[in-house]
DNA sequence: CTCTTTAATTATCATTTGATAACTAAAATC
DNA sequence: GATTTTAGTTATCAAATGATAATTAAAGAG
């Protein structure tokens, strides 16, 4: 196999996909919530609850930085708080009953979006697609290993 | 197939996607051009020559602040205009020998870290992740037609 | 030749985001 | 019990990005 036409296919690829959930998320940033928020509001839904650091980590903004977008979060009611019981220094962050309401509707909207594109595809090229989405998740696009 | 599921699992894979190449570019944005630069730089790298409304379209950013952008990348010497000789209006941007030799080392490293993510794939298995790109780029992550 | 549209620029302003230092409070370690 | 580490906060500053209005110059349409 060639490598540098593997390569810019890889490319391209990244390049389409980065495109396309643009394009699926347009217009779900109402509501005065910046793109970041957005963002981390996403990471909550998916992974909640989490914890600040883990925000942090994932989001690769600095603890400083994750706290005053938190804080803003909560301030407009779409995210609680709540302190570990066990260890007071740790505070678990979820959705709140409004920012359920703005993610559900946020990912309805995607969903939509997501089955439009699929929907030509024969249940034979769905059985593919998500064989290659398998596969590409497992080879390629796997979290690295912490050092 | 569950819809639900296949949904998810396409969610899933979009994030991994841009945690990957997060990873993958990360500190290759030295030299004071900021990230909103480099996508700019690697979109011209790929499509050179290109317009600049050509990049205010796929970049998302509006004509004023892609005009900008473009500026400071000429005064780093990493671009190049040139005067559309038909149609004077128009500016072809491209890049520079810097920027070149700039994205040059970027792609290089980014390869790098590609080939260090696949090295464990058979000759088999590149094949079908290969086929796996052309399936999922045609069938998911293609373009709208325009409407 | 006039009018309109297109491509790009300049200037200006508000907002968002990133970075850093200094701090509190609760574990954890010794 | 003193010290260090961890989790998170607050305040502040600088830089990057987004938005808008006003402008120039060339091309196209009537």
């Amino acid at each position: 196999m060639d490598k540098k036409a593997f390569f810019h296919k890889f490319v391209a690829f990244t390049t389409a996909v980065h495109q396309v959930t643009h394009d699926m998320t347009r217009d779900i940033k109402w509501d005065s919530i910046t793109p970041v928020q957005y963002r981390i509001l996403e990471y909550v839904a998916v992974s909640q609850p989490v914890t600040l650091s883990e925000i942090s980590e994932c989001q690769h903004m600095s603890m400083p930085n994750t706290s005053r977008e938190l804080k803003k979060l909560c301030d407009k009611n779409l995210c609680d708080k709540t302190t570990d019981a066990e260890d007071h220094r740790k505070q678990f962050i979820s959705l709140s009953k409004d920012g359920q309401a703005l993610m559900d509707e946020a990912f309805k909207r995607i969903e939509g979006r997501f089955q439009q594109r699929i929907q030509d595809a024969s249940e034979e090229e769905l059985e593919i697609i998500d064989r290659a989405l398998d596969v590409l998740q497992s080879k390629v696009f796997y979290s690295d290993a912490p050092s």
